[in-house]
Order: structure tokens, then C-alpha cells, then sequence
RNA sequence: GGUCGCGUAGCUCAGCUGGAUAGAGCAUCUGCCUUCUAAGCAGACGGUCAAAGGUUCGAAUCCUUUCGCGAUCACCA
């Protein structure tokens, strides 16, 4: 039994045999450094229930659960907070019974229902940059997490492979590409179509300028623009399914499919199930009709076909343009039926799209609410905040992105020069230290990124490179690369033979408290979808664990089993780390 | 204008369902490599938790208002 509830059930009866009284709960709380005791249980709630001098009565359950709880050692109170201290026998104890364990912290896996996670879900038009960075760090680790927490994951996204940008892109080639590939420019497939896709924006400007120049009005010139007017015609001749332009659209986004999955696989992310737009957003439009004669649509006399949410405070809605033709919102409406009808044991989605969306996710919610899915309820909206520049947004079309592909080169060759002037990897190959270089520049952005909350906007400066001190990536992989050191030199690592007559240092009894944490905080990540919650334990156990490093010898110590023990200990915060850091999506170095 | 989110040290961030004197890192300064990897450890400096009210024994945390920043309210996705 966990010590919290051995400790709330003596609470109470110690209230009933002291006061007379019933306790409804008990606060518990860790207690802080400077006082002395492991678990503080706070007397001022009981106040309610009985009535006195919270002193008095904190000491007097203080005398009693020293005398009837054998792990509470000893106790102080200040005001009205009971320090307890926790025998060192119940740390070890309980270190003991999980030293073995190969998963430590994680839940036994299908205890809980089935969840699809939604991330990365790219236009096909461009190249990814640092905003999908963020989205698919964020996403692909939550998925991790809630495999952790004892959920089957489905990791999916929906590539938006349908509608005008591509055909920007298309266009744009055809008139100026003169045929030129991938193999023939030796640039990757995605970095090739984008490249249309901004000279799609230069020859559209250009054109806008021209007709103002010749007296039209903006807003009419913007949408006269006969580049434009073009590129309309091809979406029109693509949804009629024309057979030159619909090649081209295949040729083109098999170009950035490849390009995509380099930078995917550079990433360390991957999925499970892959859904096309141009595949679900007829049934979407299927779905929208059917709804339309049900009543729970309406249409407009144009022809469009609208939902009123005015009800839920919200506006009205379209979602089938006048044309009959989908919109974005049909589309996704498509997505999430097509979904859960190719896995049935789904109960629950999350959906990682940038804050700039909430209302549209909102809204879909609400329409599948409406269409009566039982499984609208469970439906996520994991919303983060935007990455931005200190020059402000980043725009594909103006060029002011900071490139994925990029920016994780960058990472790789910053951490190699720092590793190479630090000199610690004599008798490593080039091909293991090229390796390590990626470990570590990539742990450093990724930690970077997911170690801020996910609904905090972040401004990321090219300028200044992310850093490789302090709390970071590099720091924590640091010190599982120090423990990998210890257990190589290591005579023996005897994980049967704890015992628990050891006198706790108190370094090491921290350290224990903070194991401890480590399933907590994997539930407690999950139920929130933060990895944020992850890495900021990770740094804390980090921290107490260099602190220890520095205090106590372990290999040096005399006492063979203090020193056994200390080395299990290594191992287990090591075997943390890597665990933790697993969920983050960041690889782990034997050396560095 | 309506709606939603954010505002904590010079900078980047923690702070769980309200609890003790608000914590880290970076930057600046001071010690520590003849002992297990100094990408480290120990310490100093640094705060009106945007502001004002309210609830409470107790508020950075909950409520209200104000201010600032951002997003959104498209027959774009």
C-alpha cells in the first residue's frame, strides 16, 4: 500500500481516538528543504472538523503516528504543518521492489481505452518547418506518454494533400520549372515544390501591382489576378477528376511525400495509420448532406450549407461552399467518421493543430456532437501556441521560416564542435561520433521545445543558439552518460541484495523520493498531454542526482553493500532517464 | 467590437486539485578538476507573481474588473 494511504487511514483514526471527530481527508504535501521531515501533512483543513490550536494538534498526531505507523521515524510541526520523518527502511523497502523492474513507471499496456493521436497533418506544398517541429515533437510524444499511462496509441495525421496551395505549387512549375525533378536539381522533393510555391506568390504579386498600376482596386485586383484565375481553373479540373493535371498532382506530391519522410525519419517520428484529405472529404460532403435532410444543416439561398450554432454562443458555420465543393470543415468531419469506422476500439481522439485553430476545432466537436456520435465527447483539441521569430511570424511565402531540415543540421554540427572541443571521445569512430552528434542536437532542440508548456507561445531566435547547459537536453544526457560510466566500471551490480538495514545518506534519500515520483508523473503527463510535465521531473531528478554524484562517493565507498546499493541506485536513475526521455522522443548516449 | 489564450527575476521557464520565507537555468560575480566524465557541483546577486478589488485561517494559483500581448470571428487550409 502506497504510504500516503496507510498514512491517511491512521490520520483518521487518530483523529476519531484523539478528538472525537471524523476527518473527511488529509492533506498531504512534500515537505520543503529547509525543514526538516519527508512527507508534511497540513492540520489547518482539520480546523473545520476539530476545533483547537492547530500546534497542539499537529504534535498530538504527531506522538501518534509516531507511536502506531512504523515507517514514521520522527516528526516536528511549525504552524500548522506536521513534518514526518519516513524511516529509512521504507525507501529502501520500496526501492527494493522495483530495482528489478525493466518499465519502471509505466502502466501495464491496453488497461485503458484505445486513443488516436493527430499530429504533423502538413500541407503539400511546401517544406516543414519549425512550427511543425513543434507540432510533431508534441505530438508524437504525447502519444508516447499515453502508451506509458496504460492507452493502445494510434498515430495517424491528415496530409492535406487537396485544395489551392498545391495547385499554386503545380502551376507555378509548369510555367517556370522547365521540367525540372528533384534528381535533376539534386534538391530534396518538398524543398523543390515549395520553391514554386513561393514563385507562385512572387508572379501573383507581381500581377496584383500591375493592375493596380493600371487604376483597378486592391481587393478586385487581388482576385483577378489571372495567375490566381488560373490556378482556381486547376482546382476545378483536379476535383473533375482531369487526367493531366490529377498526374501532375500525383508526380508533385510524390516529390514532397519523399522529401517528408527524410525529414520524418531525421525527426525520429513516425505513424501508424496515414489519411489523405482527397480520400475523406467525400464522405465528409456525404455526411454533410445526409445531416442537411435530418435538419441539423441548413441551406442558404445561394446554395451554401450552413449550421447555426448561435445556440452554443457560437456564429453560423459553412460548411459546403455554394458550388457544392468541401471546405476544410467538411473535410474533417470526414476524417473523424472515416476513423473511428476503420478502428473500432477508438474511444477518443487528440488532435494536435496549432491555438490559431481552437474555433474551428470548437466547432467540429460541436457538429459531431450534433450528428450524434457518442464518441464527440471524447475528442481533444491538444492546442499549443504558436513559434515565432523575434521578427514575428514565420511565412512560407515571404521566406521568413526557419527550415526543419535546417535547423536539425545546425543542432547536429553545433553539438559536434562543442563535442569536439571537450575531447572526451577517444577510440570512437567517426561513424559512432557522427551518431552522437545527432543525439545530442537533436535531445537539445527537442527538450528545448517540449520542456515549455504546450499552450505557451514560444519565441525561438535563430541568433541564439539553443543551449547545451543548464536545463537541457545535453545536460540530462550528460548525466545518464556518467552513470553508463559507473556501471562500466562496475565489478558487480547485485540488484537481489538491497536490504534494508542501511542507514540513508541524505542525498540518496532524496534521490529515492524523487524515483518515487516517476509513475506519478507519467499519469499525470498523460491526463494533461503535456510532455512539459515530463522533462521538468526528468531535470528535477537530474539535478538531485548530480547533487549526489558530488557528495557521495559510489564506487570509492568502502562498505560493499552501500556501495552495491549505490550503483543499483545509478542504474535505476539512469534507467529513468532513458524511460523519460523515451517519452520526449530523445535518444540517450552511452558516452559524451 | 464578440470570443478564447497568455502576462512570474534583465532573458528563458517551473510552480500539482489554494498552504510554510515564490523556485530553476541563462547572464554577472565567487569557490571546486592528484578521487566515479567540470556539458558538472557549491554559493552570491536578482521578484510589487501586469494592476486593483473579492472569496478564504491562508491566493502566483479561485472569482470580478482594468491594462498589455497574441489568436480567432472567411464560400483559405
Amino acid at each position: 500500500m502506497a504510504l500516503e494511504q496507510i498514512l491517511e487511514e491512521q490520520v483518521k483514526e487518530a483523529v476519531v481516538s484523539l478528538f472525537d471527530a471524523e476527518l473527511p481527508s488529509v492533506e498531504f504535501q512534500p515537505t520543503r528543504k529547509d525543514f526538516e521531515g519527508d512527507v508534511t501533512i497540513v492540520v489547518f483543513p482539520m480546523l473545520r472538523v476539530i476545533k483547537g490550536n492547530p500546534v497542539q494538534i499537529g504534535t498530538q498526531l504527531g506522538e501518534y503516528l509516531k507511536t502506531n505507523v512504523s515507517q514514521v521515524s520522527d516528526f516536528n510541526v511549525v504552524k500548522g504543518f506536521l513534518n514526518l520523518v519516513i524511516a529509512d527502511s521504507y525507501y529502501l523497502d520500496f526501492f527494493t521492489n522495483i530495482v528489478a523492474s525493466t518499465d519502471y513507471g509505466y502502466a501495464k499496456p491496453d488497461s485503458k481505452d484505445a486513443i488516436m493521436v493527430e499530429y504533423s497533418s502538413p500541407n503539400t506544398n511546401k517544406p516543414l518547418h519549425l512550427g511543425h517541429i513543434r507540432n510533431n515533437l508534441l505530438g508524437y510524444s504525447v502519444a508516447e506518454i499515453l502508451k506509458a499511462a496504460g492507452h493502445k496509441v494510434y498515430k495517424t495525421q491528415i496530409i492535406n494533400d487537396r485544395g489551392i496551395h498545391i495547385c499554386k505549387s503545380m502551376l507555378a512549375w509548369q510555367k517556370f520549372g522547365g521540367g525540372e525533378t528533384p534528381e535533376s536539381s539534386g534538391l530534396k522533393g518538398d524543398h523543390l515544390v515549395g520553391k514554386y510555391y513561393v514563385a507562385f506568390d512572387k508572379a501573383y504579386k507581381g500581377q496584383v501591382q500591375d493592375l493596380v498600376a493600371k487604376g483597378r482596386e486592391k481587393d478586385a485586383a487581388e482576385k483577378e489576378a489571372p495567375i490566381l484565375v488560373e490556378a482556381q481553373q486547376m482546382l476545378r479540373k483536379w476535383e473533375a477528376g482531369d487526367d493531366e493535371v490529377v498526374s501532375l498532382w500525383r508526380k508533385m506530391n510524390g516529390w514532397v511525400y519523399a522529401g517528408f519522410d527524410i525529414t520524418y525519419k531525421n525527426m525520429g517520428v513516425d505513424f501508424d495509420q496515414l489519411y489523405y484529405e482527397s480520400d475523406t472529404y467525400l464522405l465528409g460532403r456525404d455526411v454533410v448532406k445526409n445531416g442537411l435532410e435530418k435538419g441539423i444543416f441548413f441551406k442558404k439561398e445561394d446554395g451554401s450549407v450552413w449550421i447555426d450554432l448561435t445556440d452554443e454562443g457560437l456564429d453560423e458555420k459553412i460548411v459546403l461552399r455554394s458550388d457544392g465543393t468541401a471546405v476544410y470543415m467538411t473535410q474533417d468531419i470526414g476524417t473523424a467518421i472515416q476513423r473511428v469506422t476503420d478502428f473500432s476500439d477508438i474511444n477518443g481522439m487528440v488532435y494536435t493543430v496549432g491555438n490559431e485553430q481552437d474555433y474551428h476545432f470548437k466547432v467540429l466537436f460541436l457538429i459531431l456532437k450534433k450528428l450524434g456520435y457518442s464518441w464527440a465527447e471524447k475528442l481533444y483539441h491538444l492546442s499549443y501556441g504558436m513559434v515565432d521569430l523575434p521578427s514575428g511570424k514565420m511565412k512560407s511565402r515571404e521566406g521568413t521560416v526557419v527550415d526543419a531540415d535546417d535547423l536539425m543540421e545546425n543542432m547536429t554540427a553545433t553539438a559536434a564542435s562543442i563535442s569536439q572541443e571537450l575531447g572526451k571521445l577517444e577510440g570512437y569512430s567517426n561513424k559512432e561520433k557522427e551518431a552522437l552528434y545527432k543525439t545530442i542536437g537533436l535531445g537539445a532542440l527537442k527538450y528545448y521545445i517540449l520542456k515549455v508548456d504546450p499552450k505557451k507561445r514560444i519565441l525561438f531566435n535563430p541568433e541564439e543558439s539553443v543551449d547545451f547547459q543548464g536545463n537541457t537536453g545535453p545536460f540530462i544526457q550528460y548525466t545518464y552518460a556518467r552513470i553508463q560510466s559507473i556501471l562500466r566500471k562496475a565489478e558487480t551490480i547485485n540488484s537481489d541484495s538491497i536490504g534494508s538495514s542501511l542507514t540513508l545518506h541524505e542525498k540518496e534519500k532524496e534521490l529515492l523520493k524523487q524515483v518515487q515520483q516517476f509513475p506519478n508523473v507519467v499519469q499525470l503527463a498523460a491526463e494533461n498531454f503535456s510532455p512539459a510535465i515530463v522533462a521538468n521531473y526528468t531535470y528535477d531528478l537530474v539535478k538531485e542526482f548530480n547533487s549526489f554524484y558530488q557528495q557521495v562517493s559510489i564506487l570509492g565507498e568502502l562498505d560493499d553493500q552501500k556501495k552495491n546499493f549505490r550503483i543499483c541506485l545509478s542504474k535505476k536513475v539512469g534507467e529513468i532517464i532513458q524511460n523519460a526521455f523515451y517519452l520526449l522522443g530523445v535518444e540517450v548516449p552511452e558516452r559524451m
